[in-house]
DNA sequence: GTTCAGCGCCAACATTTGACATAGCGCGCC
DNA sequence: GGCGCGCTATGTCAAATGTTGGCGCTGAAC
C-alpha cells in the first residue's frame, strides 16, 4: 500500500461527516486530537483492495466518503461478505490490535479514506480516553450489525434475506446522507449479494426477480429502490434499531 | 435481577482466570482498579436468564466460571443463538453503552459472574485507559468470532457447520481450561445447535448421527468429543486463529 | 472492428433441507 | 403408579435451494 499523500488534506475541523444526520460530531478538543493523529488521506477507485486478508496493516482507516465491503475468503475460493462500510465507519480494528487480518476490505465505489498509523492507535486510545470510548461504541455497533446479519442468514428465507439486506443498505445510506428518498445509487452485483447472504448466484437472481415483480424492492446493478420502506421492513422482519447517532473519528 | 451480594467475594488479586492458559492476566495496577470497580458476584443455575432482550441493564458482567449463550428472539418465536460465552468474556457491552439490549443472555451451565455497575463503565474506560484498551481488544475478539459464525452459516453445509461448531466449542473450552483432552462436558441440546446454526431440529439430529457414524465427532447431550482434532478442523474448514492470549477484566 | 470479461438472465435437473407426524426414553411431580 | 415434559430419534413427503450449462448484452481492451 502506497503511503498516502497529505495533499488536499481536509482539516478535521471541516470534516464533512459532521454534516451527517446519523453521526454525532466530536467536541473541539477531540477534533484537535484527531487532527494530530491523522496521517493523510487516501482516494481509491471502485474495486481497489484496501486491506488484504492474512496480512498485518500499517494503517487504520476511517471512511470519509464511499462504500466498501469487508469479506473473508476461504481456501476453495468461496467468499463471505461480512459487512458493508459506510462513511464514519472504522476500518481495521483488528489491524489496530496488531493482529494479522482475518478479512479483506475492498471499495464498492470510489472512496476517500482518512489514514492513521496503526502503531499510534494504542496511544490514541490511552491518551485520549474519550476517543477510546468512541472506539468501543463503534465496535459495539459493528457487533450489533454482524448479529443482525447472523439472524438473517440463520433464520430467514432467501426472499427475506434479500429484502433485509436492501433495507439495511438503504437505511445506512439514509443515515450517511447518501440516499435520495428511499433509493440509493450503489453498484452491488448479484454475485456480491449472493456472497453476502449465503445464496447461490442463480437463486439470488430468481429471488430478486420475484421481489421486483411484487413491487417490494427494485434492485438493479446501479440502484436500490424501496417503494414502501415500512412494508419492506415488515416483510424482512427487520426491527430497525433506534437511530441513535453514532460517533466517528 | 436481584442485586448480588458480596458474600464469598473473590478478590481480583486471586482471580481464578489468571490460571487460564488462554488468558492474559492484568498487571497489579489494573487488578487494583478492577477491585474497586467490581460490585460483587452472581451465582446462577443452568437456564437462568442474565440479560433480557429489549431491556436496559444496570449491570455489566464478566464470566468467572461456566458457559452462557447470547441469542436474539424474533417476534414469531424463532431464535438465533449468536455466540457462546466462556470464562473471561465480557457480557453486556451494548448494555455498557447505555443501549437497550438487542439480545438476551442465558446460562448453559451453572455459572459465576463478576458484576459491575453499568453506570460506572464510562468512568472505568476513561480513567483507566489500559483497561479501555482491553475492552476494545475483547470487542475485536467477539467481532472475529461472529465473523467466523457468519462464514459458517453463509458458506458451509449442515455437516460442516456442526463440525465447525464442535471444534469451536472444544477449542474455547481448551483455552479456558474446561476441557479434558479433546472433549468437553457441556450440555448443549440439539435444539440449541439448530438455533445456532440455522438448521431445523430434525436435520440437526440426522446430521449429528452421520457425524457420529463417521467417527469424526461424538456429540451427545452431555458431552462433545472430537477424536481427531486436526481431521475435524480440516473437515470443518476451520482455520483456527492464532491462540493469542486474550485479556479479561 | 473484434475479442473478451463481467454481468444479468433462463431452463432442466439434482440435492439439501424443512415440515409434519409419531414414537421412545428418562425424569420430576403429584 | 400415572402424568406431563424435554429430548432424541425415524419416516415420508414437499419445498427451498444448488448445479450445470448456455444465451445475450455491454463496455473496455486490443
Amino acid at each position: 500500500m502506497a503511503v498516502p499523500g497529505s495533499e488536499n488534506r481536509i482539516p478535521c475541523a471541516l470534516c464533512p461527516l459532521a454534516q451527517c444526520r446519523g453521526l454525532r460530531p466530536l467536541n473541539p478538543a477531540q477534533v484537535a486530537d484527531m487532527e494530530r493523529f491523522k496521517q493523510g488521506e487516501l482516494s481509491i477507485d471502485r474495486g481497489t483492495q484496501v486491506l488484504v486478508q492474512g496480512q498485518r496493516s500499517a494503517h487504520v482507516f476511517t471512511v470519509l466518503e464511499g462504500v466498501l465491503i469487508r469479506f473473508k475468503l476461504l481456501e476453495d475460493g468461496r467468499r463471505q461478505i461480512l459487512n458493508f462500510m459506510f462513511p464514519g465507519d472504522l476500518i481495521g480494528l483488528q489491524a489496530a490490535m496488531g493482529e494479522p487480518l482475518a478479512h479483506g476490505v475492498e471499495a464498492l465505489t470510489g472512496a476517500r479514506l482518512c489514514v492513521f498509523a496503526r502503531g499510534r492507535f494504542p496511544e490514541l486510545v490511552q491518551n485520549h480516553p474519550e476517543l477510546g470510548y468512541d472506539v468501543i461504541w463503534l465496535a459495539a455497533k459493528e457487533e450489533a450489525a454482524l448479529e443482525e446479519h447472523l439472524v438473517a442468514l440463520g433464520q430467514r428465507t432467501a426472499r427475506e434475506r434479500i429484502a433485509y439486506l436492501a433495507v439495511f443498505l438503504v437505511q445506512r445510506a439514509i443515515e450517511t446522507g447518501m440516499a435520495q428518498g428511499n433509493s440509493v445509487t450503489l453498484s452491488v452485483t448479484q454475485t456480491q449479494i449472493a456472497d453476502m447472504l449465503g445464496l447461490s448466484l442463480v437463486h439470488t437472481n430468481r429471488t430478486l426477480q420475484t421481489l421486483r415483480q411484487s413491487n417490494l424492492i427494485l434492485w438493479t446493478l446501479s440502484e436500490i429502490q424501496i417503494a414502501d420502506m415500512d412494508a419492506a421492513r415488515e416483510y424482512a422482519r427487520f426491527d430497525h434499531p433506534q437511530d441513535t447517532r453514532r460517533p466517528y473519528l
